[in-house]
DNA sequence: ATGTGATTTGTACTATCGTACAAAAGATCA
DNA sequence: TGATCTTTTGTACGATAGTACAAATCACAT
């Protein structure tokens, strides 16, 4: 039924490449690039350093493969729930359709490779953080097509807001979602137990709700800042 | 008029200490912890490496002493502005203005040290999403205290709304103030130009609008999910 | 069983890391 | 001016970083 794998693709130990590309997938996710040395990667993975060199040659490649692995599927899944959000007729339902298959897929697996795709996302938030090179030209060249696509998506059911606002708070999406998998533990300390900031389901719901709304807020009209509200002296 | 200083305070060179950490702060913020070496800052500050040593004894201590100078002068003056906008009669206003309390000294000078808070708040985004453990600890004894004064005064003037509703959306908020201070230039490209990601005041904006509304959205009855809506297929 | 290519191991090299410390230099006051 | 304290410099040490490479080991076809 299966075909038999061959020797090229099975190593002795049960595929200790991906064995690799998961531990240094988690540790890089949880403590940045440069905290995580290439011993550590393979001492997780139950490898011998020399084996991350053979696999990858340099620890920029064992970034790059990781970012490969998921890129794609991650896109794809994106594009497919974003075709069918904007099939969606009831202006509103189809916002939060737009917000849904942007968020979804960043919290569970944008792929079928272990873990899901959290931890990916964890990661490149972390990447982002440090202003990594090799992460930074990746994502420009993956992400901006898709970032645009939801952008314009989003403009479309609402057709009377700026697309810079748009831009804005999709922008501000992306931020509150790396950051909701950056640091779950605030929240469930902040709420003094009643939320459980690791618990996916619950963060996307709420990511969700407040995103729509927020989208939804009047625009901005930066042409006419006279509209001064007496609120808060700006003074020091 | 102002006192002569003694030797004890004016370095040879003028306030090479000071230097230093404008330094360490700038390098940190921009490229992570673990990414910058003592020499680096040496290097940028016009200082020997032995300098920091001298002043700081660690690079942890570097780093502790940068959270040191810049968490009173902020908290105090998010403080300040949150006492102001609590004594807003309107609600609608009172919420924008505690918002704004909490966003503006992010981002403009929360301290009158050299550069202001941007590049300070910056400096803890990136600790953040690096897993510091020196900035965990001084953070959660720091600022928890001014995160629950806002999350409570947020409540007061949404009444309405579960507090782990106002918990999970003030953790959008400072997710979405990291990420436009991480990553402004994302905002200039995705908006092809029309928007400037690096201005401050623009930033504010648009964030205060946002995020006002977020908090405005109804809230997430999560004892009652029945209400499913025929969105998009979960399925992969 | 044996040869062959893929993989893993063990180790070594060089560079750079954080930090320590003695000596030099500067500042201050008697 | 000389004594004393603070700051800066220069250098060195041990630890660890990324990476390379030869030898050992394995899986599989013949």
């Amino acid at each position: 039924m299966i075909r038999k794998p061959t020797s090229r693709e099975t190593a002795r130990k049960p595929n200790m490449r991906e064995a690799i590309l998961a531990a240094a997938e988690e540790l890089f996710a949880t403590n940045g690039f440069n905290a995580v040395s290439v011993r550590d990667i393979a001492h997780a993975a139950g490898a011998n350093p020399g084996s991350v060199t053979y696999h990858f040659r340099t620890k920029d490649g064992l970034l790059l493969e990781i970012y490969r692995r998921h890129c794609g599927p991650m896109n794809l899944r994106r594009s497919e729930l974003l075709a069918a959000a904007r099939r969606v007729r009831d202006l509103q339902d189809r916002l939060e359709a737009i917000v849904r298959a942007y968020v979804v897929p960043a919290f569970t697996s944008g792929s079928d490779l272990a873990g899901g795709g959290a931890r990916f996302t964890r990661l490149r938030a972390v990447m982002s953080a440090e202003g990594n090179e090799v992460a930074r030209k990746i994502i420009a060249q993956t992400f901006d097509d898709t970032s645009h696509a939801f952008i314009d998506a989003i403009h479309e059911s609402l057709p009377h807001i700026p697309r810079t606002d748009i831009v804005w708070r999709s922008h501000f999406l992306l931020g509150a979602l790396y950051y909701s998998l950056v640091t779950p533990e605030r929240v469930s300390r902040l709420s003094r137990g009643e939320a459980d900031g690791s618990d996916a389901a619950g963060a996307i719901e709420q990511l969700v709700q407040a995103t729509v709304a927020a989208f939804q807020a009047p625009a901005l009209d930066q042409a006419a800042p006279a509209r001064r509200r007496p609120v808060v002296s700006s003074k020091t």
